[in-house]
DNA sequence: ATGAACCCTGTAGCTACTAAAGGGTCAAGC
DNA sequence: GCTTGACCCTTTAGTAGCTACAGGGTTCAT
């Protein structure tokens, strides 16, 4: 299959595609007659698998460290879930910092009156002369 | 004061004052004979601005529609109101990401039983062959 | 034979910094 | 007066993960 196809298959830009085989995340597949990249089933196989893990936040290192994992099927999977329950732990911070940064904001806008901008709660705030 | 003095004062890093500089987000201030930037206390004031906003998650160009809005006092403080609110916004729908993404990602660590990479459960949902 | 839709390479751009190379300036101490 | 070390300067390149051109070639239907 075409480029184009496999991105419409996996959902991934052509452009994405053609960088992840730069970065040699994806091997550099034959080409056919007219220099068009020629792609397999197992080709979209592991770009699904990639698309899926880059969804699902995991970052480009990981995903590599996850692919070499898959890759032998004998070894047990421990790191495989340990890798996974990392990236638990890395979002939970990402959630905690965000609700905190909420409640922050949140208390900014509440404190503002709607007044002009020299009084406003929001600006001193930020400015850091209040509160 | 010179630009280390206004790093430690703002947390800010010397480089990241030069950046800003570049960026235009902060003023080319006058320079000493020896061809040393020379701060006021106006500008440590806008660069703890700029730092709060940025660490309460504003872009850069929020950063200078604020500033933009801050300069003049008289105006009503309504828009100011309304990106901070904008920006919450923004945040739920990270925090809303981030936890189905927990989900899924506990899910998978819940079905993985620590056998054989062949038939771990992760790496066939991230392959699209399970589930 | 021509046009649209696709593909190719190579390069530059995006966010918001950070780092490093290769120098100049300043103050303290000898 | 000279050295040493901390600070400052500019310029350039790097980070993550793409995305977007520019300037071509290929394929296929009409």
């Amino acid at each position: 299959m075409r480029i184009g196809e496999l991105a419409k298959a996996t959902g991934a830009k052509v452009e994405t595609i053609r960088y992840y085989e730069r970065e040699g995340i994806l091997p550099a597949v034959d080409r056919t007659d007219g220099n068009y990249r020629d792609y397999s089933a197992s080709d979209l196989a592991l770009l699904t698998f990639i698309r899926r893990a880059r969804n699902l936040g995991f970052s480009m290192a990981q995903v590599r460290a996850l692919i070499d994992m898959a890759e032998d099927g004998d070894q047990p999977c421990v790191e495989v879930d340990g890798m996974a329950r990392e990236h638990i732990v890395e979002i939970d911070k990402k959630i905690a910092d965000l609700t905190a940064l909420r409640g922050e904001l949140s208390r900014l806008v509440n404190s503002c009156d709607g007044e002009r901008i020299g009084e406003c709660l929001i600006v001193e705030a930020l400015g850091g002369r209040g509160r």
